[in-house]
RNA sequence: GGGCGCAUAGCUCAGCGGUAGAGCACCUGCCUUACAAGCAGGCGGUCACAGGUUCGAUCCCUGUUGCGCCCACCA
């Protein structure tokens, strides 16, 4: 053996057993470094992966077991094809989620008006009802201090896993690196005018207070009512329909289609308010709909996106009622100027849209503008993704990232970008060509929330202390990562902050997304370890699920097209979900989400991860025990056929040895399996790849091993071709199950071998290559060995049972392949007597026909 | 309404122009000194439906139906 030098066989455990491998190898790996990056290898020979950094205030659940076993079966096999992988791994504690548990654990809110108190110390006891406020750089201290444990149980749970990650190449996506390239990138955006502030309409969550991006929506079902409600017009009333009667306080316009003959002698006149009396245009827009509700519509300041197009184009007045936190404001607006519409306003001032609307059908009802009682109606309204009530449409000032949404240049280069990625599986690239192409503003970067990075910037303060949104105050890059919040603008005093003619700081901070978006620049060292990026960047592979196309894939080629006019990576493997046997996703809150250490401990790591190798690419698979059970007996298989083939003292050989037929045949049969392993490989076809290797072992089990197995026992000259073929399959096997099973692998390995399985050479077929004669050899003698046990299957007697003689038929050319392993066979199927071949050409197929002893 | 995917044995899935495959489950046997968490043998399918192309279609084309996911639809 060419790789390694053998040793001897005593190593070899009585009763090999799967427990008590993953800890003691897992030990192993560490303490040798088996997965550590080279750093000093050129980006020819680098395999980068940037991986998805998990949601540390979650939880795993077996989905995400199975995703990232997949990359890790990658990454195994790069590193075996000789590249030095850079396989980091981040966790996510950025955002929302950590924010409201670190709250719940410490009893603490963040406050970013706070200054920063080295000393703080959080309350011994949290209660619920009285969290005590931090400075947003206390709470950060404290979300670093709670996700060290969660992200301790994750590594644990990986490395048990098996996953051979670099841990030395960690990130958060809330730590100084993190927020330093957040930062950088935002400010070089700004520099380049693809970062950009506006006063605008936005999607606002009520609940959470923020802003939320269109790639954070999700359409959901809500239930709502139709009203049919009369404006007053020039003659006779203007019917409308709407299932939001509490903002007519805020309508600016009704609307039809130009073309609407219905409406089109009111064009240019005027109608009035219901209840507030409040004069309005009846407008032409070709995106009313005459078949909707009575074809013509309310427009209000704002109901939906269409009535921000129409405020948009029609330049319609901005008439806002509802506040940020979702009631209606609580002054009676200046637009309702009769006294009968004010006093009408002040039943709804301050209310929510919810009571505000009951208390509006009364109001109606009262006047007699309902013109019928409200009709129930199941309509689709947007909700952010975490909420639970639909988004209103508030105009506020916000933080853009330009993303093709309004630039059709933009758009276009980006869909090339996607173009030029090799996405597994092909379809996938479907979903983000569809998602750029559907955008239809830019990115919404802020977010009115405490806990993430903060925008890096302040304003200068007017004479009046109000913020000059034009005269923006920006750190050098070298000091980044900065907190606006506690540190000052150069050239500026603590003294001075909120003072008139003194600063103030921006106080959003950045959506999760501008954070993770950059996972290849943190991890990678952009701008902070240039020897690094060098050699890493673009990245290899981008391995994730499905579902966050339009947010994080996305998300991460804008922001590489914008900083580096590149893509990314070169490749993207898509995982698809693990479901429940009724084929609904996986979730802790649907109850149905199975927990990983308890699967990782009853079947084993290696039948864990072998099930996951089944499930393909981009299909989701449903979640079934019995699965994990034939793993397992996969990884039991591999253990004791190596201890049997070792025992027959085949630990070392070399091909020259390989003599008889039917060794040659085998070795043959591995050397195509071989090539096909890796061409499955290199097309990230990890199951096919599994899938040859696995049925040739069962093979190779089954009915070689079986044939050869008395004379590599004996002390004929022909052991010595078998022993060395044995070996030799041996070592080749091992190393094509090694990134599915490395946990049995690496044990085998270790009776025989020096160093690591994981660390050894991707088999080459030329290891195994005896040429093409032998060919079939081991086919044939098989099917005839099959034939001899299916008498003795149907005869009901022990596979011992003597064959006093036996008769194969077939075609002559399978005969006279079988012919060359005659001994083998006769002594594989305890045939005492002759085999006799007789040739028949009628038959396709191999057969046999047996006298058995004692018949 | 648009896009994408799927439909093959009871279940999970391969195959994708030349007489239907695997594993699991099931049935029948076998303690065979590597493995009973094993071994051997077996049962099981008009490859969703309807057309078309072809000497030949599970496979290619068109349509239909059903399922799943994504997007749009908020008057």
């Amino acid at each position: 053996m060419s790789t390694s030098r053998p040793r001897s066989a005593a190593a070899v455990p009585d009763k090999p057993a799967l427990e008590g491998l993953e800890e003691r190898w897992s030990r192993t790996w560490a303490e040798q470094g088996t997965y550590a990056f080279d750093s000093s290898k050129p980006r020819s020979q680098v395999y980068s992966i940037d991986t998805p950094p998990p949601t540390v205030s979650g939880s795993l659940h077996v989905g995400h077991v199975f995703s990232y076993t997949h990359t890790d079966l990658v990454a195994r096999y790069q590193r075996m094809r000789g590249k030095a992988v850079f396989y980091p791994m981040g966790w996510d504690d950025n955002g929302l989620p950590t924010e409201r548990r670190v709250q719940n654990h410490f009893g603490v809110r963040c406050d970013p008006s706070l200054p920063y108190d080295p000393d703080f110390t959080p309350p011994a006891k949290p209660d619920p009802k009285r969290q005590v406020p931090v400075s947003r750089r206390g709470f950060i201290e404290l979300c670093e201090r709670l996700v060290e444990t969660d992200e301790q149980a994750f590594e644990d749970l990986w490395r048990r896993l098996g996953l051979s990650v670099d841990w030395s190449q960690t990130y958060t996506t809330i730590g100084d690196v993190a927020r330093a390239t957040s930062q950088r990138a935002f400010l070089r955006n700004l520099a380049r005018d693809e970062a950009y502030q506006a006063q605008a309409p936005t999607l606002w969550d009520v609940t959470f207070q923020t802003a939320v991006a269109q790639a954070e929506l999700e359409a959901r079902d809500y239930p709502g009512h139709f009203h049919r409600v009369a404006f007053a017009g020039p003659a006779e009333p203007v019917v409308i329909e709407t299932t939001r009667p509490e903002l007519v306080a805020s309508c600016v316009a009704l609307i039809a289609h130009p073309d609407d003959e219905r409406y089109r002698p009111l064009f240019g006149q005027t109608v009035r308010s219901p209840v507030f009396g409040v004069e309005l245009p009846v407008l032409a827009h070709p995106a009313a709909e005459p078949d909707k509700g009575t074809g013509v519509a309310m427009c209000c300041t704002f109901g939906d996106l269409t009535d921000v197009q129409w405020w948009r184009e029609l330049d319609l007045p901005t008439r806002t009622l509802i506040g940020r936190d979702g009631r209606l404001q609580r002054e009676t607006p200046d637009w309702i100027t009769s006294p009968v519409g004010q006093q009408a306003y002040a039943a709804l001032a301050g209310k929510t849209v919810f009571s505000a609307r009951e208390a509006m059908v009364t109001a109606l009802r009262d006047s007699g503008d309902l013109l019928a009682e409200p009709t129930p109606t199941q309509r689709k309204a947007n909700f952010f993704e975490k909420g639970d009530k639909p988004l209103e449409i508030v105009s506020t000032r916000q933080w853009y990232l330009r993303n093709g949404g309004r630039e059709p240049h933009l758009r276009q280069a980006l869909i090339e970008r996607g173009r030029q990625v090799d996405w597994v599986p092909v379809y996938m690239r479907h979903r983000y060509t569809n998602w750029v192409d559907g955008l239809t503003g830019d990115w919404l970067i802020s977010r009115q929330r405490f806990f993430g990075v903060p925008f890096p910037v302040w304003y200068r303060l007017d004479d009046d202390g109000q913020p000059l949104h034009d005269e923006t105050l920006l750190p050098a890059e070298t000091d980044l990562p900065v907190d606006p919040a506690s540190q000052c603008p150069k050239g500026f005093e603590e003294t001075q902050r909120g003072r008139p003619g003194g600063f103030a700081a921006d106080p959003d901070v950045m959506d999760t997304w501008a954070t993770s978006s950059l996972t290849p620049q943190i991890a990678c060292g952009w701008e902070r370890d240039d020897d690094l990026f060098s050699r890493v960047f673009p990245m290899d592979l981008r391995p994730q699920a499905h579902d966050i196309i339009r947010t994080w894939l996305f998300a991460t080629m804008v922001r590489s097209h914008l900083e580096h006019g590149c893509v990314p990576w070169s490749h993207t493997a898509i995982s698809g979900f693990v479901v429940d046997p009724d084929r609904k996703k996986m979730a802790k809150s649907k109850g149905n989400a199975v927990v990983p250490t308890d699967i990782l401990e009853r079947f084993g790591s290696d039948a864990v991860r072998w099930r996951a190798a089944m499930a393909r690419p981009g299909n989701d698979s449903p979640f079934d025990e019995t699965q994990m059970k034939v793993g397992r007996r996969l990884a039991m298989k591999v253990l004791n056929a190596s201890k049997f083939v070792l025992g027959l003292g085949a630990v070392s050989a070399d091909l020259s040895a390989v003599t008889a037929p039917l060794d040659r045949s085998m070795l043959a049969g591995l050397a195509s399996v071989v090539e096909q392993a890796t061409a499955a490989f290199d097309a990230y076809d990890y199951t096919s790849a599994l899938e040859v290797t696995e049925r040739f072992f069962w093979t190779f089990c089954d009915d070689y091993l079986e044939l050869v197995k008395e004379r590599a026992y004996s002390e004929r000259e022909a052991a010595a071709s078998a022993t060395s073929a044995l070996a030799l399959a041996l070592h080749v096997q091992l190393r094509l199950l090694a990134p599915f099973l490395p946990y049995v692998t690496e044990e085998v390995w270790s009776w025989w071998q020096d160093g690591s399985v994981h660390t050894a050479s991707w088999p080459a077929a030329a290891e195994v290559a005896v040429g093409d004669d032998t060919r079939g050899v081991l086919a044939a003698a098989a099917e005839i060995l099959t034939g001899i046990r299916g008498a003795k299957s149907s005869a009901k007697v022990s596979m011992r049972t003597e064959v006093v003689t036996a008769v194969a038929r077939g075609p002559r050319e399978r005969l006279e392949l079988a012919a060359q392993a005659l001994d083998d066979l006769r002594a594989a199927g305890r045939v005492s007597g002759a085999v006799e071949l007789e040739p028949a050409d009628g038959l396709d197929a191999l057969r046999a026909d047996v006298e058995l002893a004692g018949a």
